[in-house]
DNA sequence: ATCCTGTTAATTTTT
DNA sequence: TTAACAGGAT
């Protein structure tokens, strides 16, 4: 069965209630289930959910989880048939660069021009299609320096069984080689499936689909393996080659499957450009024939005009199973589009926006902001910094990736396997110990020579006297130092050995001396990590966690706006969506367009169509006429999906400065299909990009002209404060409102005005007055209560932006030296005393 | 071996 | 703009 359930649906409730069922009639027993889903917090909520409804019974459901944490369990069991053992190591992205940047040179490839990471993509997207070094074919294999990128892969692989380690791709696909060279196993699997159930199956790769597929067999009769290496061989690459049909159905329409069920949405299939294939989903009714395919498209979540909107837009993709998404609220306000000059305004503008809506009694919970790519983050955060806004970022840099994570890790891996050189490599010299270059290619020689880890080398080499007496020294202890750590590992509580090897390494002792910015945050990150280790029974069993398990649910106890990309806001849902940056080459991603043409372009438009129906209530669209990229100003245009968006469920603000114009006329920019002249109004004055376009040359000057102008006014207002303060606020907003109104009227001929007087009033003061507003509230009642906990020449510590010293206290507005980050404006309660 | 400085190349991201 | 990284200076 294939359920299409389109956003907002209830795909999750169904593969829930349907497993509660199972589990309530007695189909079938929590083991023999197999549910999988894509990431471990869609496994963990399935996991509760199921618990909440069933009770105790569940007692675990041992196989729902990651497609690649079942892998693993499953690789484990039988390592030794697929040339591991079962403590094998997993190696993420960062192990997997270390170790192909060694080959590349090894090879005397020159790493500048075939950088590692290249191979480490070309390797994954092979390893996403299912394809072993020999399955490549010789002219894709050619594609890496020179046509060396097949042997790459092939010694890679070779590398990983010698470092008894496995990478995230060879979980799938070394289950699915261990599957086919020895059907026994597959047939056990087989046998305890009953039921198997796949969450978000468009985001499903090749690999994925086969691993699927050869479980959904039946296994009745002892064949052979059901599927013969190579028939089922994915298709070339180049994209329009897929896969023939007719060779799939053969592979499979003979063989009987047992219950599978799929849940799924095309239109929100945003992962193609890490293997995820569109067309598992589209083609799901050939890959099993007989199944029934059922569509949920009653949206329980956003409004009218807000699905309306999306509908439309996602109208426009012409590979789609197409679902007629119907809203069961009410109709709602219809999705707002704006414009900002820049995108600081813009930020200035949604900061403003989100004040509002508290005032109004919005939980900031609920209300969130999705940009495309990650560098849009920042002007956000620097602006609710400076509002004291709370907000949170999503899916930033992981927990476990954190570099002092890494390192103790690599610690703790390295008393737990010997074997493991790359955790050995990177901490040998961690802290400093004078162990350089010189001495570990040394290790690396004697290693090869002898063929025997590179922590045995080194206790070789400790013993010898081939080393200068400093290293030979140092060497000498850290050798020591693990096998005090390695007798220790079976007596004392893992939690306690982990203490006792951060400490006696000088690992702790490297960051207490470390005054950088983000030391003392690298310390609280180091207790968390021992901390976490006590729910587990082991350290292998930490260790495996650590793997797989790439983050921590560390639930965030304030109230905050959240910030994240559109990516990560899949699967999640909010009040008010903001979404900001909505123009060509930005939206609709440039790379995205480049690299895969009319297929990039629909996928950034389920991208789109994932960003309006992640709104319930409220959606805001914005863009910007000018953009800073690579620290140039570039204008930009608005984004052709906003032409795609239906007149009767969107509603066009017009600027609040003498930028409205910035709308008109982006129909034409791409020949509409259909009027947006008329539907956002013709008449008004010259688009702001256009002028902006016209005056690019000598922008950068009136940029900083601008800033310096409006800057201290802004400044000078707030302290001003009191009385005066709400009045100005009035008067201001009525007199923008009325003058850009008076602009949109006036229509065309606007070109001749200079740029400064308009870009200043419009946004900087209005918004810096308005802005801080409720933030000076506070500020009268506290700093009347606590006077000034902050003198200026402090020195103080701020979570983003590192130590600095206070060069302005101004209420509770402190203005900052920062060490690294420049001069800021922060609220104090953001800082702390160094 | 470590520190400093100029060059270079910049989506999306889970496991 | 900026952060990472490689190569040269110390």
């Amino acid at each position: 069965m294939l359920v299409l359930a389109g956003a907002g649906t209830g795909k999750t409730r169904v593969l829930t209630t349907r497993i509660a069922h199972i589990l309530s009639l007695g189909r079938a027993r929590a083991g023999e289930i197999l549910a999988v889903t894509f990431t471990n917090k869609a496994a963990r909520e399935m996991k509760t959910r199921i618990g909440s409804m069933v009770g105790e019974v569940v007692e675990g459901m041992p196989w729902l989880g990651t497609f690649h944490s079942i892998g693993a369990k499953i690789l484990r069991r039988h390592a030794e048939l697929v040339g591991l053992k079962p403590a094998f190591t997993i190696l993420d992205t960062d192990d997997q660069i270390r170790l192909l940047k060694q080959l590349i040179a090894a090879e005397n490839i020159d790493e500048k021009r075939w950088p590692a990471r290249l191979l480490a993509n070309q390797i994954d997207h092979w390893k996403n299609r299912g394809l072993t070094p020999d399955q490549v074919s010789a002219g894709e294999g050619a594609a890496f320096a020179n046509g060396r990128g097949r042997d790459l892969y092939a010694a890679y692989q070779e590398r990983l069984k010698t470092l008894n380690a496995a990478d995230f791709g060879d979980l799938l696909l070394e289950t699915i080689r261990l599957f086919r060279e020895h059907p026994e196993v597959l047939r056990q699997y087989q046998t305890r499936f009953r039921y198997i159930l796949v969450d978000e199956y468009q985001d499903t790769n090749v690999a994925q689909y086969l691993w699927l597929r050869l479980l959904a067999q039946r296994s009745s009769h002892g064949t052979a393996p059901a599927v013969a290496p190579g028939t089922d061989r994915p298709s070339p690459p180049g994209g329009e080659g897929r896969t023939v049909p007719a060779e799939r159905s053969r592979t499979t329409s003979g063989l009987e499957q047992k219950n599978i069920c799929c849940v799924g949405d095309d239109d929100q299939s945003i992962y193609g450009w890490r293997g995820a294939e569109v067309d598992n989903i589209l083609r799901f009714d050939h890959d099993f024939p007989g199944a029934t395919v059922i569509r949920l498209e009653r949206n329980y979540r956003s409004t009218a005009h807000i699905l309306g909107a999306a509908s439309h837009l996602i109208a426009h993709n012409e590979g789609r199973l197409g679902k007629t998404l119907r809203s069961e609220g009410a109709e709602g306000d219809k999705v707002v589009v704006s414009s900002a000059w820049d995108s600081e305004e813009e930020a200035r503008a949604v900061g403003e926006e989100i004040e509002q809506l508290q005032r109004r009694g919005q939980r900031l919970d609920e209300v969130a902001i999705l940009v495309r790519a990650s560098f849009q983050m920042r002007e956000f955060e620097d602006r609710f910094v400076t509002l004291g806004l709370p907000y949170r970022v999503i899916g930033g840099p992981r927990f476990y990736e954190r570099a002092e994570i890494r390192d103790a890790m690599a610690y703790l891996r390295l008393v737990a396997q010997p074997a493991d050189d790359l955790a050995f490599e990177r901490i040998v010299n961690v802290p400093k110990r004078g162990l350089g270059d010189a001495t570990l290619q040394a290790l690396h020689d004697l290693a090869r020579a002898r063929g025997v880890p590179l922590s045995e080398a080194a206790r070789l080499m400790a013993a010898t006297d081939a080393l200068k007496p400093k290293p030979r020294a140092a060497l000498r202890d850290v050798v020591a130092a693990f096998d005090r750590w390695r007798a220790q590992r079976d007596t004392l509580p893992h939690t306690e050995l982990a203490e006792i090897v951060l400490d006696e390494s000088g690992y702790t002792e490297m960051w207490q001396k470390d005054r950088s910015a983000d030391a003392a945050g690298r310390l609280e990150n180091l207790k968390e990590l021992v901390r976490s280790m006590e729910e587990f029974e082991n350290l292998q069993g930490f260790l495996e966690h650590v793997a797989l398990v790439m983050d921590t649910d560390r639930g965030e106890e304030t109230e905050a706006v959240s910030i994240m990309t559109l990516h990560a806001a899949k699967g999640l849902e909010f009040d008010t969506v903001f979404l900001p940056g909505w123009e060509e080459g930005l939206l609709p991603h440039q790379r995205s367009l480049d690299e895969n043409g009319r297929a990039g372009l629909e996928e950034e438009r389920r991208l789109a169509h994932v960003g309006l129906t992640r709104a319930r209530k409220l959606a805001r669209i914005s863009f910007v006429s000018n953009r800073r990229i690579h620290g140039s100003w570039t204008s930009s245009l608005p984004s052709r999906f906003l032409d795609e968006l239906p007149e009767e469920h969107v509603h066009v603000e017009e600027a609040k400065g003498g930028f409205g114009g910035g709308l008109s006329g982006y129909g034409h920019a791409y020949g509409g299909r259909f009027d947006t002249t008329a539907a956002f109004g013709s008449g008004y004055g010259t688009p702001g990009w256009r002028r902006g376009q016209r005056r690019r040359g000598g922008f950068d000057e009136d940029q900083s002209e601008y800033t310096q102008e409006w800057e201290p006014e802004g400044r000078m207002r707030d302290a001003a404060g009191g009385a005066d303060r709400r009045a100005g606020d009035g008067r201001d907003r009525t007199s923008w409102g009325s003058s850009g109104r008076a602009d949109a009227g006036a229509g065309g001929p606007r070109g001749g005005t200079p740029l400064a007087p308009l870009a200043a009033p419009s946004s900087p003061g209005g918004a810096a007055r308005r802005g801080p507003l409720t933030i000076e509230g506070e500020l009268v009642a506290r700093s009347t209560g606590d006077p000034s906990a902050f003198a200026v020449g402090d020195r103080i510590f701020h979570q983003k932006f590192g130590y600095g010293r206070i060069r302005v206290v101004d209420g509770n507005k402190l203005t900052i030296q920062f060490d690294k980050a420049g001069e800021k404006k922060v609220v104090d309660s953001f800082v702390k005393k160094a």
